[in-house]
DNA sequence: AACTATTTATAAGA
DNA sequence: TTCTTATAAATAGTT
């Protein structure tokens, strides 16, 4: 993408490697942006420069108060599974609790059905899959938009006033 | 960069969105990892589809005193050793229970962590919870929401032409 | 920091 | 859907 093609491996000369890192950087952190917005998607962008500094991106639907926190719990999460595994896997391979992971099973069932009725409904609120409603669902949906619409004006309002 | 000039805004057409998040988001990893390594940078994207499947990309090189940054490398590693364990041990099923079951938890927690994100949006879309969203984002959510309504009141007239 | 020659990404079409 | 291709966009090397 430039005078000449470049090969994909670490840039030995300091400047260079400077510069392409403003410019590459600056273009990812936008085509994250894009990628959220055209195609309603969520994204979270850390990047730290060799020198340290860190930029980021995180898209707005992650919504303001989690963000990368989010991301954080998720990844401490999945890291105290893993360092339970290796425990486990360490001292007694057949130790492995299986009425903890039949429990779990449920809850990740439960869950999933949990997160399918709230993706449904999302995808209604936001006016989508409407075919199969009724005159009076949608009307319900209808009025609850409304009534957030009105929440969200009076908000708009009470933050210039600050 | 592609036949027509597009602009940044939400898709309205599902398939076309579908196509576009594909192919935007594979450039958008390769040139994550692209950055990585062509300029010695730390790279973290975690990128939800609108449907709530997950990818991600990290880069290896990841200085010890980033404790987010740290612990997604270590996340990322893990993974890819019990995903290359169960591949290997594909053939012998008997010998792989908790490898098993520790990745159905890894997809329990992808789930928990995704469910966390709709209740939140979804509540901020009926206008709850919206103290902590700056004016962009509220404005953001109004335009969801008008459009929205729109689809909803089209759809109350076609069912009345029924 | 700008500028352009090229490469790369991708939107629309097949 | 997957593959192709015309065109937009990104960017490597230059000034």
């Amino acid at each position: 993408m430039g005078r000449g093609k470049v090969e994909i491996r670490r840039i030995e000369n300091k400047t260079t490697r400077q510069v392409t890192f403003t410019k590459r950087r600056n273009g990812l952190l936008k085509k994250a942006y894009e990628l959220s917005l055209l195609c309603d998607a969520e994204v979270a962008l850390v990047i730290f420069s060799g020198g340290g500094r860190l930029f980021e991106f995180s898209s707005s639907s992650w919504s303001s108060n989690i963000k990368l926190i989010h991301l954080l719990s998720y990844v401490n999460s999945m890291y105290k599974i893993l360092e339970r595994y290796r425990t486990c896997n360490h001292n007694s391979p057949e130790a492995t609790p299986s009425v903890e992971n039949e429990i779990n099973y449920q809850e990740y069932l439960k869950l999933k059905t949990r997160l399918e009725y709230l993706q449904s409904s999302q995808r209604n609120i936001l006016g989508e899959d409407l075919g199969p409603l009724s005159m009076r669902e949608l009307e319900q949906i209808e009025n609850q938009i409304d009534i957030s619409l009105k929440h969200i004006r009076t908000r708009k309002v009470e933050n210039l006033n600050i």
